[in-house]
DNA sequence: CTCAGTGCAAAGGATTTGCATGCCG
DNA sequence: CGGCATGCAAATCCTTTGCACTGAG
């Protein structure tokens, strides 16, 4: 099934001079319908056809194309979900548990007064802010 | 030098089970001085008589101590340091450029307001809470 | 026909572990 | 003395890369 999200995300691969193949077509369905970051084991497990090393390869091209962002968690595993920008701004709950990663909002009253009080605080060492992280970490149900 | 941090780390220690050896100590005074967190190498560097593997088995039980924690960034590196109770709740600075990691602090209100969303967010999904950590990603002096 | 994409297998690199030795309690 | 700590070297495991092959344009 082709919808607009691939629509939009062709035109993106093809602004960044790359084809969108079946086989990235099959990554950007994985992670669409997990809702949430997966590591690659999940991804495999998810689509079995997909190799190992050409999944990598094509999370490195979709995520140069700002299509997949890829986000670290509290274990040793990347792990990769659609960009926010196709999402929407979110945050992660971690599990310190078994590692898992799920999404979560906060209301955007909070992420203003978090954002302003981000920008003073990093204007004042000079660094150059570009986005920020919030995670939650704690234990999921499975774990708790 | 013995520090009155020294003594608390000692006693935490004993807790454990553990005792609060040289070369703990020796890593322990290391990420004290480096006011942010450090990664491996770093930590041998500035420590050149720590072997490796120690280090790294210290530092797990440094951690599982409560001593020190472990902190990921955007680069595939572990970078380590002094746990919050011990040095005071505060933030990350994350360069994109480099990997580098720095601290940094937001005004009370600020926490509060987000502590108090954050829980009423986390509160839906079932998942048990422990503590946030919220990242500011950029590039810093040397990468801008 | 050309060149990017693919998949297998091998390499790479941070971290972990096996094992013999040394040292504290 | 007994057992944990140490450090060297080898093993692990996620990730990346080399290379020959396939398929799209």
């Amino acid at each position: 099934m082709v919808t607009d999200l691939d629509v939009t995300i062709a035109e993106r691969l093809a602004a960044a001079g790359q084809r969108y193949t079946f086989n990235r077509q099959s990554l950007v369905h994985v992670l669409c319908d997990a809702g949430k970051p997966l590591a690659l084991t999940e991804v495999l497990t998810a689509d079995p056809s997909l190799a190992q090393s050409s999944a990598y390869r094509n999370l490195v091209v979709l995520e140069e194309a700002g299509i997949v962002e890829r986000v670290t968690a509290t274990d040793e595993f990347a792990r990769y979900e659609l960009a926010e920008d196709l999402t929407g701004h979110h945050h992660h709950l971690l599990c310190s548990g078994c590692g898992a990663v799920d999404d979560f909002t906060l209301p955007a009253r909070v992420e203003q007064t978090m954002e302003a009080a981000l920008k003073t605080a990093s204007r004042k060492s000079g660094f150059q802010p570009s986005h920020h992280r919030l995670d939650l970490v704690g234990l999921c149900t499975n774990c708790a």
